[in-house]
RNA sequence: CGGGGUAUGGCCCAGUCCGGUUAAGGCGCCUGCUUUGGGAGCAGGAGACCGCAAGUUCGAAUCUUGCUACCCCGACCA
């Protein structure tokens, strides 16, 4: 078996390919940029959404579906939107196809689209046109709806998870009469994602704005949260935009107000998408393979039975249907590879590379001695354990590896994060990755000089943080809070 | 869209310069036996219109021309 990694140190990118397609994530399909997500990859994903879907349904959100295929029109009536997306959308401009004299299936010219249809890189403008029809007065605010979905962005440069043409995310768009209640579901929202970044997948992330360079195209002001990978590069993990009226103005979105006037509605929109996934792995996981943190992983604990001969696997068995009932009942979910074709070190190997946090391994020797092998994936430590209150043992583990999973995260965040304030220092830290906090004279053109000169962005400007008086890294003109540049993804 | 590269069993690849008849090797796969506390060993076996199309030649994976696809580097991006 040569499921080797490239080490980390190495090649990151190679190692991070070969980790995805090794633990079975997911692979290249035969479209360009496009992916299979292989079911393990997809039990990661729905452990994703299922968490997400129920934070969304405790701030009062709920499922909807829009269509995939948008009229071209639409796309035209925001222009700063248009403009954000028209070069990367994929359009459908016929219905039918035909046999052409040789025998080849060829597009059936005849067969052409009165209007032809976008391919949705978002849905902002078939949800507007349709809000348009559901809202009439104030009593039908908020529309407060989430849709779980497909998008297709034609990238020019694709990367499995990190960004293909095609994937998928949720997206909520959210209606409000007041300029204020659309800010606060905005900024609930951001939350809601850092939540979910830092508690159950682990990973730390900076919450704040985003410049209006790095703002989505049509929003007023773009919430976004943004972690640090392992090779010092920021990834965006999600985004949460205040629209304003923009949406509500295109589209003709006016709702009725308790004093009969008539008021544009004002609008959300955030999303999360597969991306999460990519953070996920380039977050925590290490030469040997994937790191799980267990409130994400799609088996907490796998039990391999070490055996010679049907009569010993048997014994085994027994032993082990009680600690995968006591487990269940605790709803851990544990996987018995009970495989004989393969020998306890493959699987040790094999688990070790899919991420799964907890491996317990059973032999003769324990059941002898009333014990199980207990290795955790995060520290790579072994320790006998004696089976009694096996449960209770592993539920305590799994916390301390969701916990320590986080800290070491943290750690390195921390450990990465420097304060700069000259350009030569800027330039140098910039370079060798991480998060570099420098002031900025608050113009789109330094920062757009910046990226041309360094490579790095704007990630993120920190909001409830101190303001602290300083001078521009590359103008030297004065500013009022240091914002947080790095090289991303 | 610019620059560079690659195309050979499921995967990784040798062979191509200098044409020669069973296209080599490793991984994986199948069968059997022995193994099983950190990626097993031995034996046997299956699997390839050498990216596609023309051409040169007695003979093409190898030479020529055209095409296609994919990868890497840049511009663009969740």
């Amino acid at each position: 078996m040569a499921k080797q990694l490239t080490s980390r140190k190495e090649n990151y990118s190679q190692w991070y390919n070969d980790l995805v397609v090794k633990a079975d994530l997911a692979e290249n399909s035969a479209v360009r940029g496009s992916m299979v997500i292989k079911p393990y990859g997809y039990a990661i994903w729905e452990k994703m959404q299922s968490v997400l879907d129920t934070m969304f349904k405790e701030t009062g959100h709920q499922n909807a579906y829009f269509p995939l295929f948008i009229p071209k029109s639409f796309f035209s009536k925001e222009a700063s939107h248009v403009e954000g997306f028209a070069k990367e959308c994929a359009v459908v401009t016929h219905y039918r196809l035909k046999n052409d004299k040789d025998g080849n299936i060829v597009v059936d010219e005849d067969a052409k689209l009165e209007e032809e249809l976008i391919v949705r890189p978002t849905s902002e403008t078939i949800i507007w046109d349709t809000y348009r029809k559901w809202i009439q007065s104030y009593r039908d605010l908020p529309v407060l709806v989430n849709q779980w979905a497909n998008v297709v962005r034609w990238e020019m440069r694709t990367r499995l998870f990190l960004r293909t043409a095609e994937f998928l995310w949720q997206e909520g768009h959210t209606a409000h009469s007041t300029e204020a209640e659309a800010l606060e579901e905005a900024e609930k929202m951001v939350g809601v994602y850092a939540d979910f970044a830092e508690q159950f997948m682990g990973v730390p992330v900076l919450q704040g704005i985003k410049s209006p360079n790095e703002r989505f195209a049509g929003a007023i002001e773009t919430y976004c949260i943004e972690a640090l990978m392992q090779d010092g590069k920021a990834l965006q993990a999600g985004t949460s935009h205040f629209l304003g009226q923009n949406f509500a103005k295109a589209f003709d979105v006016k709702y009725v107000t308790r004093e009969n006037k008539q008021e544009y509605v004002w609008a959300t929109s955030w999303g999360v998408s597969t991306r999460l996934i990519g953070a996920l792995i380039m977050a925590h996981s290490d030469d040997n393979g994937l790191v799980l943190p267990p409130k994400i992983a799609p088996i907490q604990v796998v039990i391999v039975p070490i055996f010679k001969g049907k009569e010993q696997l048997e014994l085994i068995s027994e032993k082990v249907d009680g600690i995968v009932k006591e487990l269940k009942a605790r709803n851990i979910s544990v996987k018995f590879d009970d495989r004989d074709t393969h020998k306890p070190g493959f699987k040790f190997a094999e688990w070790e590379l899919k991420g799964v946090p907890v491996r317990l391994a059973i032999g003769p020797r324990d059941i002898e001695n009333g014990t199980v092998e207990v290795a955790r994936r995060d520290t790579l430590e072994k320790e006998s354990l004696q089976i009694t209150n096996i449960g209770e043992k592993i539920d305590n583990l799994l916390v301390q590896i969701q916990d320590n999973i986080f800290q070491k995260a943290l750690s390195y965040r921390e450990d990465n994060t420097y304060n700069v304030d000259t350009w030569d220092e800027f330039k140098s830290r910039v370079e060798k990755g991480g998060f570099v906090r420098a002031h900025w004279d608050g113009t789109s053109e330094t920062e757009k000089l910046i990226k041309d000169k360094t490579k790095a962005t704007i990630r993120v400007i920190p909001i409830d943080e101190p303001l602290e008086e300083g001078k521009c890294i590359f103008t030297g003109n004065s500013s009022k809070q240091r914002v947080v540049f790095a090289k991303s993804y």
